[in-house]
RNA sequence: GCUGCUGUAGCUCAGUGGUAGAGCACUUCAUUGGUAAUGAAGAGGUCAUGGGUUCAAGUCCCAUCAGUAGCUCCA
């Protein structure tokens, strides 16, 4: 008589021993498909473990769960170390080796470093210890025996993490494969013939617990699937990804380049792509006026006193571009043999003046606030500019539009009363809704960022905190979607909320924020007269709603994977002619249809059809215009759409409003084979 | 900034120490066609930059610049 106790508490009874198999299959057939192993006391047991005893709590782990593959991923990671330790030479300390969504890794430090080209031999070695088919077996230790364990390896950095991560634990577990044995708390699969394909992806630098101060590793990255299959179809979805990389498309689209002569992460908006951009700023100009926000225009540069004051300078030199210093001054410092260093500590001194590439709008607009005496009337003041600003971000972080070292904001800062806070925020957050909606982008989410209740940074009021953190909350329900909210993640000067989305390789990117600052008016010496005659001090919101024009472009060109709306299309439809006979045609439609306020070209070369269509596709264009003799005699157009392909003849005019009525709804159409958004 | 990889024609890439290559794009000519590639010819290069090794360097070594995967950072 054996009896099993499932998860869920249930308990069945079986007249002899029963394999986890078997088990199973007395459950549902589905279930007895679908299975990969068992879990007896978090021990993984093989499908034909046979159970015997009573009350044997068993779980039935299956291919459906991530856990499963988590779990596979995990012990993969177990004989990728081995593997490595096997092959490479001298000493080899191991770090952590957990798995990611797409697959995992292993950080070690190598007195011999790996390289790509050890990838071969590694994977060989791997097959090898799967072939042995060698379970992973648990070992449970006293802390002293673990410590001991892990020194007489000589892993150094197991004994430091039991000592310092694992502090609380008073044993430890070990798993243990042939030779390899390695700290793990599991769980593992039951044998690694479970590991069905897997693949060396890449090599990394990582720094030991994160820690930048802290000895750098090298992080093997690579990833294993049940299947091969499963393999070969997440490798060539990663293709797909890669074509849909905002560096691919907009390289093979003409919308930006990036000159190794102009400068790293500045970007040259090209003919298209700077048309997109407009596009996107009067989109957004449109909904700013019926805000009531105030258009201005700010310079460039401003004078070091102007970010001394804002507290910008000196304490973020390191990620500004070197100020700018005039000529006398600069030829003076040159004779007297000044290093940087001392440049930099003499600006920050005050004893010399010089100018900043301005690394953001605030203490310009604040300085328009400031410009005249200011009502209680007058509030709220919304002062817009699409701003454009400069930071020094490390060189190893520049990457094609999404980060970059001069780039502009769709840049606001509303100067409002405490009263005020709420409503404003929510018209932020308005703006925002309406940005993600025109785009179809669903896929963000939403960061609250609050202060940390120990902490003794924030500037401010707590009991203004209190009501901002509140406002900063029932304004992101006003979304009506999802939100976290994040102690800690607030600035010092006040709580915010950002708007992630992810690229097509799965990177997060903040886009739209709006942040409440407590800090800044304070600095300045903001004030209002309220109407008790007595000067007040305003709150400042910064919001923008893309960010940055470059980030979001960035990742709206993947989230279209390059198939842009019509009303964003730079090149909205093509006139192709079937043959040179139909160029008078064809350059009286093209003409009638830009006259009509569309944005088209023609293709008047003497390819055959089919080539120019080729073409138009590639070009991933929205519409092409196909015109022969037929429609030069019936005064038509023959109507190809990205979406739905060959839609016959139609009248020109019939045409037009066609597109002009696509135009003026901002319609958002997928075709279904472009991933759906990856963002 | 750090670790690994990469840099050859406008683009995508081949070229393991001995005369610089392909496809696409471009130009010209022929062709005049109805929904994803007509044919032929031509032109196009300081092999990222600067040093070094060698009789000889696109190829090997070093440095710099840039790109890229990741780490760290991101007011």
């Amino acid at each position: 008589m054996t009896s099993v106790q499932l998860p869920d508490g249930s308990i069945k009874e079986f007249e002899s021993s029963v394999t986890v198999k078997e088990v199973a299959k007395s459950i549902g057939r589905g279930l007895a498909k679908a299975a990969l192993w068992g879990e007896i006391d978090l021990q993984p047991v093989p499908l034909d473990h046979k159970i015997e005893g009573t009350k044997v709590p068993l779980k039935i782990i299956t291919n459906n769960k991530n856990a499963a593959l988590e779990t596979m991923r995990h012990s993969c990671a177990h004989v990728m170390a081995r593997a490595v330790m096997r092959i490479k030479k001298g000493s080899i300390q191991l770090a952590f080796g957990p798995t990611t969504d797409n697959g995992f890794y292993y950080d070690f430090m190598l007195e011999d470093p790996l390289t790509e080209s050890d990838f071969p031999k590694i994977e060989a070695e791997m097959a090898k210890i799967i072939a042995l088919d060698e379970p992973f077996e648990r070992l449970v230790e006293p802390r002293e025996k673990a410590v001991q364990i892990c020194a007489d390896l000589k892993q150094e950095f197991k004994v430091e993490h039991i000592n310092e991560g694992l502090a609380d634990d008073e044993t430890l577990s070990f798993y243990q494969q042939g030779e390899f044995i390695d700290l793990c708390r599991g769980p593992h699969i039951p044998s690694p013939k479970q590991i069905g394909a897997f693949k060396l992806m890449s090599i990394a630098g990582a720094y030991w617990k994160g820690d930048q101060s802290r000895q750098q590793l090298q992080r093997l990255y690579a990833t294993a699937f049940f299947t091969q299959e499963e393999l070969d179809k997440h490798l060539e979805n990663q293709e797909e990804a890669k074509k849909r990389d905002h560096r691919v498309l907009g390289k093979k689209l003409g919308l930006f380049h990036i000159d190794e002569m102009v400068g790293q992460g500045l970007v040259l908006w090209t003919p298209k792509g700077a048309f997109i951009r407009q596009q996107l700023q009067d989109f957004i100009l449109f909904h700013l006026r019926k805000q009531g926000y105030d258009q201005v225009f700010t310079p460039h540069i401003g004078k070091l006193d102007l970010y001394k004051t804002s507290g910008h300078f000196p304490y973020y030199e390191d990620s500004q571009y070197p100020a700018i210093v005039d000529r006398d001054t600069m030829s003076k410092l040159a004779e007297e043999g000044c290093t940087c260093g001392e440049l930099s500590n003499q600006m920050s001194a005050g004893e010399i003046d010089g100018y900043l590439l301005k690394p953001m709008n605030c203490p310009h607009h604040i300085k328009i606030y400031d410009s005249q005496q200011r009502s209680y009337r007058d509030l709220p003041l919304r002062l817009a500019e699409f701003g454009t600003v400069y930071r020094w971000e490390q060189s190893g972080e520049i990457g094609g539009l999404t980060r970059v070292r001069g780039f502009t904001q769709d840049d606001a800062h509303l100067f409002v009363t405490q009263e005020q806070l709420a409503d404003e925020l929510i018209g932020c957050i308005k703006l925002v809704k309406i940005v993600f909606g025109a785009m179809g982008m669903e896929d963000y989410s939403v960061r609250v960022g609050k202060r940390d209740p120990d902490g003794d940074k924030y500037v401010g009021d707590p009991k203004n905190w209190d009501l901002a953190e509140q406002a900063c909350r029932e304004a992101a329900e006003t979304l009506g979607k999802p939100f976290t909210e994040e102690e800690g993640e607030a600035a010092f000067y006040g709580p915010k909320i950002d708007f992630v989305v992810n690229d097509c390789l799965g990177r997060k990117w903040q886009l739209g924020t709006v942040q409440v600052d407590y800090n800044l008016p304070e600095r300045f010496g903001l004030t209002y007269i309220g109407a008790d005659n007595a000067p007040h001090r305003p709150i400042m919101i910064h919001r923008a709603p893309f960010g940055s024009m470059e980030r979001f472009i960035g990742v709206m060109i993947e989230h279209f994977a390059g198939s842009f709306p019509l009303w964003l299309a730079p090149e909205q439809a093509r006139v192709l002619t079937v043959s040179e006979k139909s160029e008078d045609y064809g350059r009286k439609v093209e003409q009638q249809l830009i006259s009509a306020g569309l944005r088209v070209t023609g293709d008047y070369r003497s390819e055959k059809l089919g080539a120019k269509i080729r073409d138009g596709r590639l070009d991933l264009l929205p519409y092409m215009l196909i015109v022969g003799p037929r429609d030069a005699e019936n005064g038509t157009v023959s109507v190809r759409d990205r979406v739905e392909g060959d839609l016959g003849a139609m009248p020109l005019a019939q045409a037009i409003a066609r597109f002009q009525q696509e135009v003026e709804q901002k319609t958002v159409r997928r075709t279904h084979d472009d991933g759906g958004g990856a963002s």
